[in-house]
DNA sequence: GTAAACCTGCGTGTGACTAACAGGTCAAGG
DNA sequence: CCTTGACCTGTTAGTCACACGCAGGTTTAC
């Protein structure tokens, strides 16, 4: 009942991104046969709505993909989720970490060069701000 | 006076990437006439572990590249560089928090869920978990 | 002489889109 | 009836920093 861009409207989100999810099969709305338009209904934007509730959680789209798989075989997706879900916390505890580390880095640095003059490049160094580290 | 491979085990950079780095112009390695071979001398060397000291500052290669050439023209790349850090510092204070913010998230889905029973699909929803949050 | 370990360029894949292209469709207003 | 503008279609390229594999040539050691 829906085109595109209603649904882009509706849901907010971009079309192109509709478009995206509908090509890898994430979506899979009917087709008006007069002009191939996709159309979408009310499943669509609750799978839809579901799509980016799990992003927000952190799940990519190729695990959304399997648990919408896995469910519309009628099968229960909640043991994956939880699983994804356990796995995906470790992950981003190790992201987070790294970034806290790039940060000090980058701030240590920051302040470490400001007593330092700029330098000229001179044949065997190319920033001495940089080679400092 | 070093081959790919030969740069590689000093540097700890894989040939992989040797070869990309020179792809894209950020090393410039002498070629052996007689086999087409890449020759790298010691301002490769100091070049790629600038690169590398660069980028664990959280430098991109596009930027490295920038820095490369100012230098190359004779220029002091040390405001440039300046700029770029307090840049990327805001950059990343921002992702730092979108990842707590995540992390928070996930934790809490997590426990959150631990009291809830697996379901099954039902047509209208695809995992009361997920949509629960 | 042959096997292992190198080298070459090039093309594909990663994640989740965004942007752009060329062309078709549709509703409203003059 | 015609135009304008906003939509639609599929496809392709771009993002980042590589990893991996291909087919084929080279070097080194035994």
């Amino acid at each position: 009942m829906m085109t595109v861009a209603d649904l882009s409207k509706h849901s907010g989100v971009t079309s192109h991104a509709v478009r995206y999810y509908s090509r890898i099969g994430l979506l899979k709305p009917g087709r008006n046969p007069e002009n191939g338009y996709r159309i979408f209904d009310r499943t669509d934007i609750s799978r839809l709505r579901f799509i980016r509730q799990a992003q927000s959680l952190g799940f990519t789209l190729e695990e959304v993909a399997d648990i919408l798989e896995e469910s519309g075989k009628g099968n229960s997706p909640c043991p994956k989720v939880r699983e994804i879900l356990r796995h995906r916390i470790e992950e981003n505890r190790h992201k987070l970490e790294e970034l806290k580390n790039l940060q000090e880095r980058m701030e240590h640095a920051l302040v470490h060069w400001a007593g330092m003059p700029d330098g000229m490049p001179d044949g065997h160094s190319v920033c001495h701000l940089i080679e400092s580290g």
